[in-house]
DNA sequence: GCACGTATTCGACATATGTCAAGGTCCTGC
DNA sequence: GCAGGACCTTGACATATGTCGAATACGTGC
């Protein structure tokens, strides 16, 4: 179980060296895996492939809770999750509440799984 | 709670599309999200770390547990985690279980994660 | 204001996860 | 063969996680 709390600013994109580049530290660890693990689930996935290949760059929980076939509580807990993991961004707008995918989280994750950049 | 079992070959890398190609199928999703998981963890991202870094290329269990500070038996059960994952291959040379990154593995992983490619 | 559609929060539940101590297995050197 | 070291497996435990139904909050249109 993990000892630590969770408490990391989880707003900014991830910070740290590539995991190749030199031995983890256990706080960088933390991080990473904190934003590793909000993807680390078949419905995230699939949240934010949907949000990341939507046209208009946005969809409210609604159409999403109908696209992965699961209740809108449970499709809100887990856009809570990514949002708090700094994955998605969330607006309301009148009575819909849109979600936004956050592409440079992708690409500060893509970072640190890169093997030789910076 | 995961309604599936994950009855999935990890052996061979990741196979599909990125997350921002297409709309991601519960399946293809159910995949990634398991070798995520593999990684989503302070321990097992050092762990990684250290072989991915390490100049010999392999360290043996009680050299990792001894960097991560974790009994032995807690270490080889992340390194099952990621063997089952198809992160890492484990080699027995006389007294020691030497253990290797799979770099194809973090590769593959980083293309799912990759915007346009393919 | 009120009824309705959308979204979040709140229990509650089953399952998964991370950790360790204890016991078992495999190898080496004598 | 056997003593000892390195490793793995098992059992046990506390905690985290994923899911839903019900209750609550938020916005719109009448």
């Amino acid at each position: 179980m993990p000892k630590t709390l969770p408490v990391i600013d989880v707003t900014s994109p991830v910070c740290c060296a590539p995991v190749s580049a030199e031995p983890m530290g256990a706080d960088a660890a933390l991080e990473v895996a904190l934003r590793l693990k909000a993807l680390a689930d078949p419905a995230r996935l699939r949240l934010m492939s949907m949000l990341l290949t939507s046209d208009v760059g946005e969809v409210c929980t609604c159409d999403l809770a109908a696209a992965v076939g699961l209740s809108e509580a449970t499709v809100s807990h887990h856009l809570t999750q990514l949002r708090k993991a700094g994955m998605v961004v969330s607006q309301r707008q009148g009575m819909n509440v849109f979600h936004r995918a956050r592409r440079d989280a992708m690409e500060a994750l893509r970072h640190v799984l890169t093997p030789d950049c910076c």
